[in-house]
Parts: C-alpha cells; sequence; structure tokens
DNA sequence: TGCCGTCTCACCCCTCGGGGTGATGCCCGG
DNA sequence: CCGGGCATCACCCCGAGGGGTGAGACGGCA
C-alpha cells in the first residue's frame, strides 16, 4: 500500500522543507509535492490525484482561501487543511466556507500535525484547540429555534404571526386563512400589542433575531 | 503548585475508575471529584472551585446537557467538557449550545485525551475529529457576509438600507442621518426598486435571508 | 346559569409609507 | 464644456396599515 498523498503550499520554501521531514517521518504519510502558491497548487491538483493539501492562507499569487474553493470544485475527494500563523476570526470561516477540512495553526505539535492530516485524509476533520474555540462560538450564536419569544400569543396569533413574519400583507393573511380584512387586522393588533412591537417591520426583526423563522424560510 | 481540578461525571462506574487512572497519571491533572449523574454534578460544582467537569451525556437523573447548561449559569469559570460514546449532531450542537467547551467520543487516545483536558482548562476548546466534521458543516451553512445582495446601490443607499433593515421609520432615518425626510423617500424608494422589493417588510427580510445583518445586531 | 377567552367582523380615524414627477447643485469623465 | 450619476429636496396622491371601539358567536369552566 501507499501512503497519504500530501501537498504542502506555502511560500517558505523552509517552512516546506521542516513540514516535509515531519511528515515523512510518518510511514502512513507520503508528501508528494510541494509549492509556493495557490495557483501552482491548482495545477497539480488538476493533474495529480491527491488526498491531503496542506495549504498555507497569505502567500502570493492567490491566496489559500481562493485556492481552497478552487481546488474542492476540481476534486472534491482532495482535503485541504489550512495551516496559517494567525487564528483570525474571518480568515477561519471564510477558509471553512471555501471547503477546508480543517484549520490548524502553525504552533501545532508534528505529531498532532501528522496525525490531523491522517483525520482529514480518512474523511474527519481536525481544527486547533484555539480555532475550535472560535468555531464553538459561532456556532452557540447560530440556531434556537422555537419556544418563547411568542409567549401570549393565541394559536390564531401564532398562526398569523408566522405569515406576518415572512413579509405577508393583510390581504394576503386574509385570502390564505379565509378571513375578513378586518378580523386580520383585530389579529395583527393583538400580536403587536402583545410582544410589544411598534409595527410589522418589527415583527419580522423579531422573528429573525429570536430564529422563529430560518434563512430559507422564503417569502414565496 | 496544584493541577487542573477535575471531575468525572458518568454512570459507570467502571470507565470513571479507569479515567481517573487515566487523567491521574498525567502531572498537570488531578482528579478531585467523581459522581454518577448530572443532579450530584451540580451538588459538586455548587460547593467546590472544579476547572474541568468530563462529562458524559447519557445519564439517568438529569442528562450531561442539562447538567452542563446548569453549571456553566452556576460557576462560569469552570469548564464542562463532553465525552459520549456518539457522535450524533444534535447532542453535539444541543452540548455546544449548553456551553461545552468540548466534544470527545470514548474512542479517544488517553494522551489526547489529558491534553483536551488541559486545552479547556486553559480556556480554549477541544473537539474529536468527528465532531469537528459535524461542526465544519454547520458553519458552511451559516452566513455568507457578502455584499452582491446590496448590488446596484449607491453608497448612500447602503447607508440608509442599513437602518431600513433594522426597522427604522423614514422619520428616524432622517433624524439619524440629518435629511429632509422626502429625501429619505426618495432613497428608500430607489433601494425597493433596485432591489425588486414590494416595501420595507421584504427589504427586512432580505436583509436577514442574506446575511446582511446577523442576529444580534438588534434594532434599539 | 353566567362569566370569560377566543375568534370573528364592522366602522371610523388618520398617519405612514410607496409611487410619480420634477428641480437643484455637485462632481466626474468624455 | 456638457452630459450623467448622485444626493438633496418639494409637492401631490392614495392605499395600506396601526389604533380605537364595539359587538355577535362559540366553547369551556365555575
Amino acid at each position: 500500500m501507499t501512503g497519504i498523498q500530501v501537498m504542502l503550499v506555502d511560500d517558505q520554501e523552509l517552512l516546506r522543507a521542516s513540514l516535509r521531514t515531519v511528515l515523512s517521518a510518518d510511514e502512513r504519510i507520503e508528501v508528494t509535492h510541494d509549492v509556493a502558491n495557490g495557483s501552482d497548487a491548482i495545477e497539480v491538483v488538476r493533474r495529480h490525484r491527491l488526498d491531503v493539501v496542506l495549504m498555507d492562507i497569505r502567500m502570493p499569487r492567490m491566496d489559500g482561501v481562493a485556492a481552497t474553493a478552487e481546488i474542492v470544485r476540481i476534486a472534491p475527494a482532495t482535503r485541504v487543511l489550512m495551516l496559517t500563523t494567525f487564528d483570525d476570526d474571518e480568515l477561519v470561516v471564510a477558509a471553512i466556507r471555501a471547503g477546508a477540512s480543517g484549520y490548524l495553526t502553525k504552533d501545532v505539535r508534528p505529531a498532532a500535525l501528522a496525525q490531523a492530516v491522517c483525520d482529514v485524509a480518512s474523511g474527519t476533520s481536525a481544527l486547533a484547540p484555539g480555532v475550535a474555540a472560535t468555531i464553538l462560538d459561532l456556532v452557540r450564536q447560530v440556531p434556537m429555534r422555537r419556544t418563547a419569544a411568542l409567549d401570549g400569543l393565541t394559536p390564531r396569533e401564532v398562526e398569523i404571526f408566522g405569515l406576518l413574519a415572512r413579509g405577508r400583507s393583510n390581504s394576503e393573511i386574509c385570502a390564505e386563512l379565509v378571513l375578513s380584512e378586518n378580523t386580520v387586522k383585530s389579529h395583527v393588533r393583538a400580536i403587536l400589542q402583545k410582544l410589544d412591537l411598534r409595527d410589522r417591520v418589527h415583527a419580522v426583526i423579531h422573528a429573525y433575531e429570536n430564529g422563529l423563522v430560518g434563512r430559507n424560510d422564503l417569502p414565496g
């Protein structure tokens, strides 16, 4: 059997050399290429089957995020593992959105780096502890679906609030629920009073801020 | 110096014993308590200062998620590290939302476990490779902060759109920007036309659906 | 039985907001 | 120099929506 095929992408030649030494010491890993920038990396990916690309973020001639996006597009089976000096929130998220399978900082210990390469090669992911904290914060901000925020509303009002939050006009609501427009207005008024909202615009904001409607709950 | 004060929470006594052995082998760590369920864990947290709680998820008498939430509430300085058999998406997210600083599966190697305990004690986070993949998928689904959804708007219009999206009325906008209300209405009209939005309600929806405003970008 | 909450609807009032048109001054680029 | 985009403002129109009041029907509960 052959080892995990790895390419190194970093503009510092010295670092590439040391990475090659470190990784080659692990018998599961085989460093087959190393290049100095993103566009060269893409060329290699186009021509060879690789298991893992170890990628720096800051580089001349196409940065790591853009290169990552392109690599996962043309070779979805190839995993990209970011390896960078800084633990910058924006960059972490950008890299992950671009398709990176992991994000390590350069203070990682050699053994952990080799293990991370094996992890991502096997389809899982690798995050440096500091980066993990960043990501977890992000996750914590996200869903929290349902529950309160609709406290005190009658079932009918909750139903109408749902339509309100999706941008329906009173006339649309009365058509959808087969009601008089006066009735809809009564309900809407009760909703705004109970939730202490100024108008339907604030009702929409209330809905999104409390996760009562999610993204892609589109109006249509 | 004393080591990192750790409590083990797991209903399997055998596992607690082996964890105690494994962790005690690391000189940085000191296992000071072990209990069999969440409510006992909370009692301990109330009475003692702990650095890290190593918590199973599935337990009788208060599950790990609920216990975690309570622990971080009453002792914010204490870190909770989940340690469980399964890598279930729902549970991972629930645990993290509850305030867990990390999430490991029980196939973790002893040295990595000890390292993870030290990591969370120092304020960073620890994720098992498999769990990290789950989390990253989640992150990929989320924001996508881009500006394309404001294409064609002039700088002034973008500025006004920001206020529009936060629920400001025309009169509030004209006060904040020191403008005539007629001017504001002109801009708003241009915005709605360019983005093909029916009214300001749909403008708010557009903003949230495209991540142009995030949660906690509250109106106030 | 009578009370209360909910859902339904009606009528009035009047502001806010969307739409149209047009005008002024500015700066930039051809 | 002259157009065109941008920002600013004015005036008019009127429909949608928020606010107030009241009221009839139905069901549950004391």
